[in-house]
DNA sequence: TATGAATGAGCATTCATTCAT
DNA sequence: CATGAATGAATGCTCATTCAT
């Protein structure tokens, strides 16, 4: 008759839910799916591992959820890049500053796509990181392409320029998991990739 | 009921363990240590589960000896690289010309520092992974400040532009794992990371 | 907050509690004990799982109230059968025919018996249900000694004819899980087993 | 090079599933699927719990091929039955005879139709055991239409009689469960139901 | 050596039960 | 009284590892 409201319910669940994304993005980030173990996010969530399947019913689904939320990570980025004022060269630099000031605090955040490799992965989970993987590579050349336009960035093949950008972030994000004290290379340099 | 003479032994032996660790650095370099099962890993080289126990007592020595077996490969490939004639530039485009050459053939050679990270594995294994990782980059960083001495590379701190070039050829071999068939930048790419 | 009347409060609590033992029924008798969820109990009854602990401490205490009420459901119609008039035969002919009208409805009924078997159940369960059917074995042996008695009903020992009895009825409830739509046999080829 | 013979290893195997499905007979028809534990299994056919999985991929498939083999043993008896001199009166006493002899020795056999209700079980699950309760029906009804035929059975829909034959035969088979030591009725009274 | 049956520790998942609101 | 979030013991299932042959 006089439980907890309803709003008081999806509260508390909005940010257990948070709590566990928050949690599942370390841990995955940091040992791979296979590896990681539910009863570690759970207590980097701080919860017992049997909640953990009041939100997500399966080990896959809340993986898939990690991935999904850093696709709207990302999504955000993209969406504050361009509404950046300046010109296409500048809205990448400000892109790949932003990215690599993520890797400081959550080297994680770019590292979903890379831990389930081919054989490795259900098919759903292959389907869910192809996407998101797709998602940066299109955006990330869709801005390459405008820069090309506009003469700020060298003439060749956009496809290859952004599969080298995007490597050198990822391959950065696992240096800075393996070594996090080591010095990431400053911006220029990452963006040299992108000039004549 | 089995005679053969002890080198047929010796040769068997010698190429079973070679067979085991090409399928070892396939699977582990895909899968990561946690999702590569034995079985998979003997199927892949042609032999019982069982078998495999005869040449390594456990997975963890497995992967050891896939790392170092890694490893030499590495060595190889430097050795062959000061050994070249010309300049310090040009033996560095020498270098990353056979790594990306390596890449399109079998990416899971360079993958092998990726997959165990930092909590996921025990210390044993994270300090083999680690002792890879260091030389390469020791090697790497000698070259570029070769270059850097001749005049031919850019002038920046050494080891960042170092880590920016690992970093990117990590990158791509993960990129060749997810998508097979995507073209991987040419090698001019690659390295105007280093370039003023 | 909720102010109600004492008896309001009785009320609904009797109510409650009665669609938790009929539903309680429905699924323990489809199901079995181990299978039966108390969310599947409490959602057939339509009130939270939590609040099934409110009238019933444990799920076994629910089932041996849900085994009681078939108990008494069961004295009811014993009850009412020794109050029908004629011969103990014609009794009898009342009795299954109630039982057979109730397979059609509410098959679960009859079927408490079957699912808890020696193993399967706690010792407390096992004497809950023990009871039950001693005391069916015991009422439907007792109208066939009189009907023995009376010459209506084959000689043979009446232990053995009860077995059979029950027996059919109990293999004609699973008959009507199972297959919900087959038509159960008349009455008379039931009866027919006491029949010389 | 020199292990054990193939034909070896599938001796080993065939007693080992032998062994394995009379034990998972008598588990999962005292306890039902749900309560059937599979350490229990495997621990009454001294196996550990792992090695039951060498046999059959999931507790579902184990039992499926618990039902699959008393359909075997089911018609391997109607089989014996069908080969019997005599009338078809005969020949059922002959069956019913059978089955009243096996319920005494093993009264699990007959129990796996009864365990697994509609939606208690996977539909995998309930196909199997419908398939098994149809062919149960099917042969006995073909038997009594003969007996019909021959004048030796009263002439009642076949399917009712059938359903109540087999109704009784289960309902005894439960009875033996829960109390091993009462008396069966003698087969003159289960078959009564067949005489006019 | 080589095989695959066998074991058991470890992890994913379920669900009875508790409890704050 | 009523709700559903929260807990953790129990159980299905996997797979590294052992071992008889």
């Amino acid at each position: 008759m006089c439980p907890r409201s309803a709003e008081q319910f999806e509260q508390i669940k909005d940010e257990r839910r948070r709590a566990l994304l928050r949690a599942a993005r370390v841990v995955f980030g940091r040992k791979g799916f296979a590896a990681a173990k539910i009863a570690d996010i759970a207590a980097q969530a701080g919860m017992s591992h049997g909640l953990v399947y009041h939100y997500y019913p399966e080990k896959e689904s809340l993986f898939a959820a990690t991935v999904e939320a850093s696709e709207e990570g990302w999504d955000v980025l993209v969406a504050l890049t361009r509404a950046q004022p300046g010109t296409p060269w500048e809205r990448l630099v400000y892109l790949c500053g932003q990215m690599i000031a993520g890797l400081r605090e959550e080297p994680e955040h770019l590292l979903m796509t890379v831990h389930v490799h081919a054989e490795g992965a259900s098919p759903g989970l292959r389907d869910v990181l192809r996407r998101f993987r797709q998602r940066v590579l299109g955006d990330v050349e869709a801005m390459i392409r405008e820069g090309q336009r506009a003469g700020e960035i060298t003439q060749g093949p956009p496809a290859e320029l952004t599969r080298a950008l995007v490597a050198m972030v990822q391959g950065l994000a696992i240096n800075r998991l393996v070594e996090p004290d080591a010095a990431l290379p400053p911006l220029d340099v990452v963006l040299r990739i992108l000039r004549s």
